[in-house]
Formats: C-alpha cells, structure tokens, sequence
DNA sequence: AAAAAAGTAGACCAATCTGTCTACACACCA
DNA sequence: TGGTGTGTAGACAGATTGGTCTACTTTTTT
C-alpha cells in the first residue's frame, strides 16, 4: 500500500466532506494511522498535500465521467442521456467510485481559495475546462463539428452546474433528472 | 455608526474573499477598528457572527435580486432579461451594492458547511428557496399559475447557478449572456 | 550483506486560534 | 446623581495549528 496515496484518498474524504481549512494535518495523520514525518517525506506542506488532492480528485472525475459517456450511444441525446444519468447516479449515491456525494470538490475548494490567481483556483479552473473538452470530444464524434460541439459542451456544462449545485445547496436530489428535460428540450430545438 | 453592523459587514467581506474559516476573528477586529469585548457583547461567538453574516447577506441579495426584478417588464422573457441582466452586472463588477463578484456566497459557505444539517448550510437552503420564491412570484403575476411559475423558477434558478459558477470557477465573464439564450430559448418552446 | 529509502512515535516549537477578563471611558435617562 | 448599556485597549489563557527534529525500525535495492 502506498502511503502517499493513502495521506491523499484520507485527506480527499475529510477536505471533501469538511472543508479543506477546517481539517488539520493531525487529523489527517491520525485518520490514516501515518506518521508525521511520513507527510513531510512526500509533501513540502499542507498546501501540497492540497495540490495533490486536487490533482487526484481531478483524475478520478474524469475518469469516472469517460467510462459513463463511453457507454452511452454516440449521439446527442445519447450523450445527454449518459451525462444526466452519471450525475444522477452520483447525486443519488448510486456511485461507489467518487464517494458519497458532498457537491463539486472543485466549487467548494474555489470558494476557499477565493483568489482566481491562486493555484488551486486554478487547477479547479483547468479541471472544468477538462470536462468540457472531454464533454465536447464525445459531441463531436456525432458528427457535430468541432466549434459546435464545445458550443453545446459549454451549455450541457452550465446545466450540470447548476444541478449539482441545486442538488448539494438544496439537498434536491431530483436535481439532474429536471437538468435533462431542460437538455433534452434545448436539443430538440 | 452601529458597531454590531460595521462587524457583520466587515466580516461579511473578509469572508466572501477568503473563506470563513480562513478568516480569523482578530483579522476582523483589526480591519473594523472594534474591540474584541465589543464582539463578544454582540455575539456569543464566531459561529453567531457567521450566522448574522449569512441573514445579512441573504437580505441584501434579496433586496437587490427584487429592486432589477421590479425594474423589467412583467413578462416571461422581460423577467428572463432582468434576471440575467442584474446577473451580468454582478459577475461584471458593475454592480456597487453586492461588493465585488468572488461566486455565490452561499454555495462557497455550503462548501465550508458541507454537513446538510448544519445551521448555517441550512440557512443557505432557505435562501436559495427564498430566491426561487421571489422570482415564482413575479413569474405569477404575467398570469402563470403558481405551480406553472415555481416549475419555471426552478428551471431559471438552476441556469441561473450554473452560470454564477461558471463565471466564478473559470472566469467566464460572459457565463450570464449565455444563460439568458438558453433560458429564452426555453421560453419560446 | 550492505546501503539507501521509506517508515514509525511522538516530543517539541513558534504562531495562531477562539474566547475571557480587568480596568476604564462615555453617553443616556430616570 | 447614579445606574445601565455600550464602548476601548490589550493582557491573558488554553487549545490547536503547521511544521521540525531525534532516534529507531522496516523495506527495498544493489
């Protein structure tokens, strides 16, 4: 087992579920049974250790997302429908792979680091441009071309804001489902 | 001067720009120029000045979110224009009474309050249902029914979400215009 | 077998956190 | 005149923070 990874799946469950300054280290350390040292052997500091969090929840996301928009078919709505149905799945707690739902790790970390130049605020700003260039990647295998596809990426990615948010502020948990219609109904014309 | 107002208000802005618990309650007494013991006559702790910060800042939304909604024309697509117009400003720093746009306060406290049953992240909720409210309110006066004008609410609300993070996370300054398509997009069926 | 890398426990440090307290100064009003 | 409420300055307390360090053990590599 590497401890470097378990400082950062046990820092990504606590920053997750608590907020990123209102966990200690030493919460961390004794949450995982890791020595002190240990941290500081594979971390500068704690703002690392955050980087790192960031980084990893960042491949965990996208990865999740590529294997549900993989299995949907390659067209619009198919896309639209896949999309919906992960986020459904993970508002819902149906999903294993990214924890029990909290809302976007990338918004509640922004409104921590407040600064839009700070590099956390940063990776999360590259971390949604990821997904709505993996988002406009499917699209454009539907035969859209590529301007086009990020085009209605871009709007699919507001709506799925917009549900998470709901879902996460106002505990809606019905919150992707009506997202979709409003998709659906944007992609019928 | 109210003393206990000029703390809600100084709070208030340290915590939009930084977090609240990357803010500490000696940082707040500094920058107001108020003595500790005046705080703690006015609240029993930080967790009630946060509290008090959140009231503050839900009325002053409130408030302004109802004066630009007054301000368009008692129609469907007039109130869409309103409220994506008022948005465009705020994310645009063209609006003074909101201070400077850093996302949605009560989304970035969410994030920090990450529990449900959390007070403040309760607060949070009753804000964003007091919002909804308001705007199903003007919705009912162009002659929807109630239950047509929260279904459409809701749905602007949700766009309305995903735009604010949108424009917070990655800096889209234009995360309102596009919004306003889709919803008037949605409008003309 | 030896060396290097990665680990442990936990004492320790300086800084910072929330919150308390003393001692004093005004202002207002009965 | 004297009490009550609101204010100030800042020392202080106790807990907690991020981070360093020593001394020792285990694992891996060469």
């Amino acid at each position: 087992m590497d401890k470097r990874q378990q400082l950062i799946t046990t820092a990504f469950d606590l920053f997750y579920r608590q907020g990123i300054h209102a966990v200690g280290i030493n919460q961390i350390l004794q949450m995982s049974g890791i020595a002190k040292k240990t941290l500081y052997h594979h971390f500068s500091g704690k703002e690392a250790l955050v980087a790192a969090v960031v980084a990893y929840r960042d491949n965990t996301y996208l990865a999740w997302l590529n294997a549900r928009l993989a299995r949907g078919e390659p067209t619009v709505t198919g896309l639209i429908d896949a999309l919906f149905a992960a986020l459904d799945d993970w508002i819902n707690d149906r999903e294993t792979q990214l924890t029990r739902f909290h809302g976007c790790f990338f918004i509640n970390s922004c409104g921590e680091y407040g600064k839009p130049e700070h590099e956390i605020h940063r990776q999360c700003a590259r971390h949604k441009a990821a997904v709505t260039q993996l988002l406009a990647d499917y699209l454009a295998r539907t035969g859209l071309s590529m301007a086009a596809a990020e085009q209605v990426a871009a709007n699919l990615c507001l709506l799925k804001e917009g549900a998470t948010v709901q879902a996460h502020v106002q505990g809606d948990k019905q919150a992707a489902i009506n997202a979709r219609t409003l998709a659906l109904r944007l992609a019928a014309h």
